[in-house]
DNA sequence: AAACATTGTTTATGTGTGATGAACGACACC
DNA sequence: GGTGTCGTTCATCACACATAAACAATGTTT
């Protein structure tokens, strides 16, 4: 049900424990299962889904939490602002990142959505960028990091050989998120080859039941560098709005900083 | 010279090792290292910064790697992409990120010059947000973590108990970065009076020769909750524009942005 | 209000592992 | 082809991480 533990044992069982440094990686992945979590969690709570004991995960969230990877209200914790702080500097000279990201703001302002920016990094997404609408209140839901249930993910794997999609696949597997995630690998395969034809991605409740989103991957000489989405509730994203006007501005958009790269 | 040996003998020397993990805490300092570094490093260059063996520095940069938390071209290293994507959903909750952000975008599309907002955690600072002139292409210097030789840093200890600032100054001490460092504590004491009696602080080549900038705090009720700033190099931030024009669009943008939160 | 359940924190212990220096191999540079 | 430097690997040992169990501090139930 919850991904932390096959991403732990994952790690774990890393043929090289002789070159990794196993602590660092479980308190990796302790941040990892908080930023999966919606919301706050306590110590126990974070020890079950991680299944560790309770004085391990303490340790590891005391440690974070003291270095500012870890932000404590209470007894609940939840991700640090520091990380914010090496994230921008993380992306700060990222080539992709800087070009692409005035035309993601230029997306928001157009279609008055959320947009953002997704790369691929051992088999599992990474939000580069994310943005809303300045006059929306509600919280962007964050997307899933599982590539085969998001737009952006499967705009990605769409552009990925077949023999790389079936590595990634294997290794993070199909989790079912809502009723209407693609599980099946070949129903997943026919989706990716139509993706693949048209260029763009939809996403009509394969992680969230009230979330859709539009996809379209970034691809340079024929391998792909991410994907730039639109995301919404499905109230806001129907219909022509949806199925047409957005695809084309998203297409239209990447079409225009792809030269920049 | 370097920050990187007392920040981590700030961590090794913890009174509490008991409830913390020892080789988190040399991942996370490995991270700090490689966050103030320009550009990238490597294995033997990052080793003798933290003052630790090559084959400790190694081990670390190798599991970070694998997490994604550092990425690696060749043999150099640099901050990894994942960071970008734990940091967009560490911010995406807190209050003051959310209200702030668009002002401070609307600031950087008014004045032309990168903006961004900082608040500090353990006596140094956190980049919050940051953005650039859509148009720019230069990369943005970041700020330094220290508080008294930045703009933002600044408005924030002017904002604080002098008790307070005795304490940050002694976890962190005043480095020198350039010949315009202000390194003596009275000098500072003086010029932080005068910053929270205008409301405002300058910054003037004091972290980088080049590098000018003007600061706000963001006070609430008596604390204060972080500073926008707005940054840019000499030639571009002096006279009237530099002293008058963005002290006081950025004066009444955190006047606007205040009442929201 | 007392009994209970559940939380976070602390302690004690053995074992695995992270830190370490030295040796190795891979390149550049002169 | 020597010499310097780099990243990587190896073998060793103390020690610190992981663990379970006891503890304290909650909140909940009756």
């Amino acid at each position: 049900m919850f991904m932390s533990p096959s991403v732990l044992l994952m790690y774990m069982s890393g043929p090289d424990s002789q070159r990794t440094v196993n602590a660092t990686q479980t308190s990796v992945s302790v941040l990892e299962a908080l930023a999966e979590a919606d919301g706050t969690v306590g110590v126990t709570e974070l020890a079950n889904r991680l299944s560790i004991p309770k004085s391990t995960a303490y340790k590891h969230l005391n440690t974070l939490y003291e270095v500012g990877f870890v932000n404590k209200t209470g007894r609940e914790y939840e991700l640090g602002l520091r990380l914010a702080d090496l994230g921008e500097r993380a992306r700060a000279t990222d080539p992709l990142y800087r070009t692409a990201r005035p035309h993601i703001d230029q997306l928001v302002s157009v279609t008055d959505q959320p947009a953002g920016l997704v790369v691929e990094h051992e088999g599992l997404a990474v939000d580069l960028y994310r943005t809303t609408p300045a006059r929306q209140i509600q919280v962007q839901l964050p997307n899933s990091r599982y590539l085969h249930c998001s737009a952006p993910g499967k705009a990605i794997l769409a552009s990925l050989s077949s023999e790389r999609v079936g590595e990634i696949l294997d290794g993070t597997g199909l989790p079912q998120k809502t009723d209407r995630t693609l599980s099946d690998r070949s129903a997943l395969r026919e989706k990716l080859d139509r993706i693949a034809e048209r260029g763009i991605a939809f996403e009509r409740g394969e992680q969230r039941a009230s979330r859709r989103a539009v996809a379209v991957p970034i691809t340079q000489n024929g391998s792909v560098l991410g994907a730039v989405y639109v995301a919404g509730t499905s109230d806001r994203l129907k219909s022509k709005r949806f199925e047409e006007d957005i695809p084309g501005i998203l297409i239209s958009t990447v079409k225009r900083f792809l030269p920049e790269l």
